[in-house]
DNA sequence: CACTTGACCTGTCCGC
DNA sequence: TGCGGACAGGTCAAGT
């Protein structure tokens, strides 16, 4: 999915959009998108009202009046979308870039009383949604593995290198993904990242020096930032709330840019295999 | 325990 | 054009 910077654009967007809105109808297809009974469903989601919008590492989660909260998980392909435009078929903004809505790989919808809607699109099908109480959000399994988040303000460099401790044994880049280890770090930001701090992904977390460390540490937080600022990422299917793509890809240094120079030192970007992840780097600024 | 690999799905692209 | 295989922004469950 949607990385770190892609899930906070759309949490944005949806803050702008749905918070305030009164859930009317709720339809979905597919139980492993939205594995809740019905009866749940209808009790704390419908008639609900949206009240924030909030997100942790790369999920989001929606608060109601209920005091229920559905949680998303976007994996790979996963989108949220609101439309509100009804003007044109099924109603989507002239300047988006989803066609009509619900389409086939669309799994949940959400209607608002406004006659608004909410979509939750995904291809493959790895993305869910989940409703819970707000007050056990915490608790659940992936809240109390995951790392801290590396954009806060208060997260120091000497922070970051000590949580590579407990990975001391694997590839940087496996432990950069290791979401135990830092909070919506995913593919890109990993490579882009680790070209900016000039470390090859494959070296040893135990082999990187504190120099190392405190470089990761602010490349990782200068390409998840600006590419918050950019609306994040879009390769293939990620858009954001209203259906319009990120433009990071337009200032990546190293991702998907495998044949092409390096634009340090001019040396041609190759593509491998790291972490069991398609990887890019620069073999002369990123040595094993 | 730490670490790696396969599975989950569908669509697309690339080589034959 | 068709077909098979590899691959795609993520995370688990299994395996070593």
């Amino acid at each position: 999915m949607p990385e770190l910077p892609e899930v906070e654009t759309v949490r944005r967007g949806l803050s702008d959009l749905i918070i305030g809105r009164t859930i009317k109808t709720v339809y979905g297809d597919n139980p492993k998108s939205f594995p809740n009974d019905a009866g749940q469903v209808k009790a704390f989601l419908v008639k609900s009202k949206v009240t924030d919008v909030r997100r942790r590492a790369k999920v989001l989660m929606i608060d109601l009046s209920t005091d229920y909260t559905l949680i998303v998980h976007l994996k790979m392909t996963g989108q949220l979308v609101y439309v509100g435009d009804t003007r044109f078929g099924a109603g989507h903004p002239s300047d988006s870039l989803v066609g009509n809505l619900p389409d086939k790989s669309t799994h949940v919808t959400l209607t608002f009383t406004d006659g608004s809607h909410l979509f939750f699109n995904d291809q493959r099908k790895f993305g869910w949604m989940k409703l819970m109480p707000t007050v056990e959000v915490p608790y659940i399994d992936f809240m109390k593995k995951v790392g801290p988040e590396p954009l806060e303000d208060d997260f120091t460099a000497a922070q970051f290198a000590e949580r590579f401790k407990r990975r001391a044994n694997t590839s940087i880049k496996a432990a950069l993904l290791d979401q135990s280890v830092i909070a919506g770090v995913g593919n890109i930001y990993a490579d882009e990242s680790l070209w900016g701090a000039k470390i090859h992904p494959k070296r040893l977390v135990k082999t990187i020096t504190n120099a190392e460390f405190k470089r990761l540490y602010t490349e990782l937080r200068f390409v998840m930032n600006l590419a918050i600022e950019k609306g994040g990422s879009s390769n293939h299917t990620y858009i954001n709330a209203e259906g319009k793509k990120g433009s990071y890809m337009d200032f990546a240094r190293v991702f998907r840019r495998e044949g092409l120079e390096c634009p340090r030192c001019g040396t041609t970007i190759i593509k491998l295999r790291a972490a069991g992840r398609g990887t890019h780097i620069c073999p002369h600024c990123q040595r094993l």
